[in-house]
DNA sequence: TTATGAACACCATGTTCATTT
DNA sequence: AAATGAACATGGTGTTCATAA
């Protein structure tokens, strides 16, 4: 029946990861899913990490879902017929109580990583 | 084909985390499956990360598979009859090369996290 | 009951396809 | 071609079952 499965604990997954940039990216400036994308994947190439334009979709529906942000579709700046969708908060506070968990989860997996490179060098 | 499907780059896996402490282990102290489960396990409860025996026997048998580690059946310290696997390296050359290859995968990955704190915190 | 292992199922994520502009 | 989205496929990992001591 509703079984759920429970996670080990393990670091944090790309998805949560993501949303996370996407809630302080909508807080800076409005930018559009494939220009997240973009931005994104330049920040962390020097890191070797190039996130897929699916898994960003994925994390903006959920952002959608959970009722923090909406879609807003609006012509793209200079254009005259390309529409694209940007976003902004419907629930400012969610957005702010999912930063604060997340939070969580990023202390938690450092210091995971840095127990590790302590005990095995 | 032999079409693979190329990771996206992000946080290390688990597995690879879990062989990682194998190696280390076993250049330390004799110990077998489930012993070394509970060792990690107590280890890391303060930062909430419980690993499942399969993940661990996985990893093991990877171990092996790459031909880094051999199995040695052994009675249990103590007892009469308990019979278990311990751990011997095969060719300690690879796994001191397995060991400078995650050294780099833990860096990026605590590099990565570091950056998403700055980032958006 | 402890230990090892494999089978199985589910979840996370990468690839491909469809549609629109 | 750029943009969005969904369908699909595969890989990672958690749960369950099998077997032995």
């Amino acid at each position: 029946m509703g079984e759920k499965r429970k996670p080990s604990g393990f670091l944090l997954k790309q998805r949560a990861f993501l949303k996370l940039y996407l809630i302080t990216m909508t807080e800076k400036k409005r930018l559009y899913g494939l220009k997240i994308l973009d931005e994104l994947r330049e920040e962390f190439r020097p890191f070797g990490y190039r996130p897929n334009h699916s898994e960003l979709y994925k994390a903006l529906h959920d952002l959608i879902k959970e009722g923090i942000l909406r879609q807003v579709k609006r012509k793209k700046e200079g254009t005259e017929f390309q529409e694209v969708v940007y976003y902004q908060f419907v629930d400012y506070e969610k957005a702010k109580k999912y930063k604060r968990q997340l939070k969580a989860e990023l202390d938690r997996s450092k210091a995971i990583i840095e127990k590790a490179l302590k005990d095995n060098y």
